[in-house]
DNA sequence: ATACCGACCTGTCAGC
DNA sequence: TGCTGACAGGTCGGTA
């Protein structure tokens, strides 16, 4: 599902709701745990812990932990906790009152100091929560940062196509599926392109797109496509503005050819033959 | 080192 | 009605 947009939207109205709140117990779901610290570990570090801020790096939420109640001595690694969400394809993350009802595929329950409780539903189980005890650094530049010098580099001599390497997450963080062809289709370039033959102007241009549409995106709360709902509950509005995702056949917004679709390491690409070359 | 490909899960929808 | 297969916003690990 989400996607830097969609991820940012959501990190955003989880700030607002829960930034200085704190975490008072924990509940996580048996199961083939959706975890990549172990459960002890995660609620030792969540439990007794104030959220002192949410944001998002690449796809994740991180959330930016101050223990409370330290035993003996604090410690640098206690100071900088962090709680580290991944949504995969259909991970949510609620802010409920206790009593709303709990959503089949809820994994994970949070009980804040205010009465609220913050829950983690995901129902295909791709989602991820992890505990960190130094700066989370997942790789890859953040595209919203990044300069046209950094953003070539990325892309020196791999021959992979460039709607592969823009997907890769190590290279570039945030970007996905419908994303990564809104900046190609924009930036007039077809996704099968290898990455090494795309000439520095191009590069230019498509490091202007993909910053354009996230930001558009961003500013309409993202895309909902099926499931997608931020903090609030809200949809977005940006899967309005899709150009070319989700329009195999229809006819192109400029030239009116029909918008193709391939599949690129098994992931569905949309393009316009005419327009992107 | 790099690049595909299936696996991981559940749900939904189209077609028969 | 119900079965089957394709597909879905993402990543990971094994293999070539």
């Amino acid at each position: 599902m989400p996607e830097l947009p969609e991820v940012e939207t959501i990190a955003r109205g989880l700030a607002k709701r829960v930034t200085g709140d704190v975490i008072e117990s924990v509940w996580l779901g048996e199961k083939p745990e959706p975890l990549k610290s172990s459960a002890r570990e995660i609620a030792a570090v969540l439990e007794h812990s104030r959220i002192a801020a949410v944001r998002r790096v690449g796809k994740h939420i991180v959330f930016d932990l101050e223990r409370k109640r330290v035993r003996p001595t604090p410690t640098k690694a206690d100071a900088k906790a962090q709680w580290i969400v991944h949504l995969g394809m259909t991970g949510r993350l609620q802010v409920s009152e206790p009593r709303a009802e709990i959503l089949k595929h809820t994994h994970a329950i949070a009980k804040l100091a205010s009465g609220r409780e913050l829950r983690f539903v995901d129902p295909r189980r791709l989602g991820r929560l992890s505990v960190v005890a130094g700066l989370f650094d997942p790789g890859g530049l953040e595209p919203l940062e990044a300069d046209l010098e950094r953003f070539i580099a990325l892309f020196r001599g791999r021959k992979t196509p460039i709607k592969s390497a823009l997907l890769n997450q190590k290279l570039l963080r945030g970007v996905g599926n419908i994303y990564a062809d809104e900046s190609l289709f924009r930036a007039g370039i077809r996704p099968r392109r290898r990455a090494s033959a795309i000439t520095r102007d191009q590069f230019a241009k498509l490091l202007g797109s993909v910053k354009a549409v996230l930001k558009e995106a961003i500013a309409l709360g993202g895309s909902s496509i099926s499931d997608y709902v931020d903090a609030d509950g809200e949809e977005g509005f940006f899967q309005l503005q899709h150009r070319v995702y989700g329009r195999e056949g229809e006819p192109c917004l400029v030239c009116k050819t029909p918008i193709k679709r391939i599949v690129i390491t098994g992931r569905s690409s949309h393009y316009c033959p005419k327009c992107q070359k």
